[in-house]
DNA sequence: TCCTCAAATGAGAATCAGTCGCAAGCTATT
DNA sequence: AATAGCTTGCGACTGATTCTCATTTGAGGA
C-alpha cells in the first residue's frame, strides 16, 4: 500500500468514512498524473482504464483528497476547478505561459521564508501558498511575431 | 479626467472601441470600490445609484479594463471570477483567513527581487503575479474552538 | 445638422461546470 | 441474514457566464 494511500485510510476512518473502490481508483489516477488536471480531465483517465466511475464521484472525492492533503488546487487563469497532487511534492510556484499554456514550477525555498515572517507579523496561520506567475515563456517571447 | 479614463480611452481607441457612457459609469464603479469584487457586486453597485446598466455589459467590459490594465483577476477559494482594481495601487500578497474570509494585503516589495531573478533564470517575461496565502487570520486562531 | 455604419447594448435564451436528491448497492456489525 | 450507515449512479437542477439578435448609440463625413 502506498503511503498516500494510508495517508487517504487514515483521513477517510477519521471521518467515520470508507476507503471504497472507487476511491481507491481515483487516487491511483490522481497520483499516475504529473500534470495539473480538473474532475473531467480525472474521469477521462479512469474511463480510458475501462473503470465506470461516475463524475459526480470524481467530483465528491476531489474534496476528501484536498482535505486529507494530498492535492491542491492549482487555479488557471480561465479554467476552473483545477488540481495537483502534492504528496511528496515541495511546494512551487507556477509560471504559467499566456500564449501557449505551458507550465514551469520552481521551488517556493526562497520566497517561503519571507512570507513566514510576514505571516509572523500578521499573526496569520498559514496553510497553503500559491505563487502563480503569468507571462510569456521562452518560446513564446521568440515567436512573439508569428501568427496568434 | 481621471488618469485611469484616459488609460481607459486610450486603449478603446487603439481597438476601435468607444468610451460609452456606460463604459464610463462602470469604470467609476470600479473605483469607487476599494474591495475585491464579482461582476455581480459591481452590477448591484450601479443598480443603487440607478444606474441601469445590463449585467451583460457589466460581463462584457471587465475582460476590458483588464486588458487595458486597470484591473486584474483576483481569484478566492470558492468564489468565482473576481476582481480588484489596481491602477495606482502597489502590487501586493492576499492573506485569506479560512474561516472568516477576511483578506490582509502585504506588498510584494521583498517577494518581488527574488521572482524577478527566477525569471532571469527561466528567461520568462512577467506580466503578472499573484501571491495567495490561505489560513487562519489573528480572530480566527482566537476563538479556534468556537461553533463553527 | 443630417446620414451612415460600425460598434454597443439589453433582454432573454443557451451553455456548461458543478451540485443535489434519491433509490439502489456495499460493508461492517450483530 | 437482518440492520444501519456510507457510497454510488443517474438524472434533474442551479447559477454564473456567454451568446444571439433586434434595437440603439456615437463619431465622422456630407
Ligand atoms: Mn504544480
Ligand atoms: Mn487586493
Ligand atoms: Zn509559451
Ligand atoms: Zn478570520
Amino acid at each position: 500500500m502506498e503511503d498516500y494511500t494510508k495517508l487517504f485510510d487514515t483521513y477517510l476512518n477519521s471521518r467515520k468514512m470508507k476507503l471504497t473502490a472507487s476511491r481507491r481508483l481515483i487516487l491511483e489516477a490522481v497520483f499516475s498524473l504529473h500534470e495539473h488536471f480538473d474532475a473531467e480531465q480525472l474521469h477521462q483517465v479512469l474511463r480510458s482504464a475501462s473503470q465506470d466511475i461516475s463524475l459526480a464521484t470524481v467530483y465528491r472525492t476531489l474534496p476528501l483528497l484536498l482535505q486529507a492533503g494530498l492535492i491542491q488546487p492549482s487555479p488557471r487563469p480561465g479554467a476552473r476547478g483545477m488540481y495537483e497532487h502534492i504528496w511528496g511534492h515541495p511546494r512551487h510556484a507556477h509560471w504559467v505561459c499566456v500564449r501557449c499554456g505551458a507550465v514551469q514550477e520552481t521551488p517556493l525555498d526562497s520566497v517561503d521564508p519571507i512570507l513566514a515572517r510576514e505571516a509572523r507579523n500578521l499573526k496569520f496561520e498559514t496553510q497553503e501558498t500559491s505563487v502563480e506567475v503569468k507571462g510569456l515563456c521562452w518560446k513564446c517571447q521568440n515567436s512573439a511575431n508569428d501568427s496568434q
